[in-house]
DNA sequence: CGACGACTTGACATCGATCAAGCGAGGTGG
DNA sequence: CCACCTCGCTTGATCGATGTCAAGTCGTCG
């Protein structure tokens, strides 16, 4: 079953498979289903690369109905690193007859490229923080992505999963776990940040998303 | 006249006027032309954006034959700053003619779709090692950079010009200015670098992109 | 129970930022 | 022509931010 999120019950014909995963499974171990497009169903997955020095980076995270690797679409080399999180489920879809399927539909087109598009203007957003600011500021911006991460796809609650370890967080903001451990700890002293069951909620979003200049991009008429 | 790398006199109809800068022009300075694609012809330009703490990010580099601002074409809404620097010369091209241009011209249009996919994994490449490496791996991935930009457009030579002031180094790769001159210095010290007349020559590129495990991205079928 | 993984904490070392000052080349006005 | 200014670069001293190493806790799972 295609995400309810994405409202494009037209790819139906491309899905090649369906996944549920039970332990943390990276593609490059799965060299099969590597042609495929990534539909993420529910749970979290990310994209990530390892460096010269042996570290990973973690370059993007993607929530329920994303698709991982929509630059497959346009350049058949594309190829990328993506583990899937426990709990996560998701559907391959078949690039060729998905291309196909979006010539056909130019509206499901659209849309999509408005959501890659949103993606595209969020993830600069958050490198150049990344870049240039300060350990706090690069947790909060992490915090802010993630939580519209999972409100793209239409689950908005105060509360949102804090699906990646902090070993995780690390990859993504550069840092170290230790020093991620103290920076989460200090916004929850300081009242920007609670934190129970795996979930965190920001005490002042606006606050911070003013602070920070955190600008939402939302997809043009997207259905989701 | 259309930059001889590009290759593309295809474009010459879509050519809205042509400038040459004596002094560092930003463009938001010169409201009626932010509707233009910008085509550097000769010199060095850069996009950058204000962060909210009055710091500038600068985000990309653009040399001879580089469109600056290409993701106009595929989103009208796409803004951004630029700076030309002094001597540099540009062209304005006409979005909308030119993307009937290219709609005619397939081959052309992937030529530049290539060379601006090969930017895309270029600048991600060196985002990853902005983030997560230190001032001396940062400092190098973006001469190495440098050079690829200057590579691109035909300009082959040992020595490549340092375009960028270290001021501007230091917004690239989000470092203090003081920090970028002791990290030149010490890459100077060490033998790696030679510096004379504004330009800079590496002692071992090999050597560097191994270390790094930088990586080049050749467009595909790219005339250039 | 034991093992393991995620998280936490402390002590210490290193990196990079900040502040302050000076230098040298190019431009400008008297 | 010189005096003066500005801008980009350089250097030293000091401080704060972040990484490193090492150990310990807690919950989960077999």
């Amino acid at each position: 079953m295609i995400s309810p999120g994405l409202a494009t019950p037209d790819l139906a014909d491309c899905v090649v498979a369906q996944r549920a995963i039970t332990a943390d499974q990276s593609v490059w171990e799965d060299v099969d289903s590597r042609q495929s497009l990534y539909l993420v169903e529910s749970g979290i997955a990310f994209r990530f690369t390892y460096l010269a020095n042996g570290k990973r980076h973690i370059d993007d995270f993607y929530g329920p109905g994303s698709i991982c690797n929509w630059s497959r679409l346009k350049n058949d080399e594309y190829i990328c690193n993506i583990t899937f999180k426990a709990g996560a489920r998701f559907t391959l879809l078949d690039p060729g007859r998905t291309a196909e399927t979006l010539r056909q539909n130019p509206h499901t087109h659209s849309v999509l490229n408005q959501i890659e598009m949103a993606r595209a203007l969020r993830v600069s957003q958050r490198v150049r923080a990344l870049i240039s600011l300060p350990a706090s500021h690069r947790i909060a911006i992490f915090l802010l992505d993630l939580k519209e991460e999972y409100r793209l796809s239409g689950i908005e609650d105060e509360w949102t999963p804090l699906a990646l370890t902090q070993d995780e967080i690390a990859d993504v903001t550069g840092m170290t776990v230790v020093h991620v451990n103290r920076t989460l700890a200090k916004m929850e002293q300081a009242d920007e940040l609670e934190r129970a069951h795996g979930s965190f909620r920001l005490t002042s979003t606006k606050r911070l998303e003013a602070q920070l200049g955190y600008r939402r991009f939302v997809p043009k008429r997207g259905e989701r």
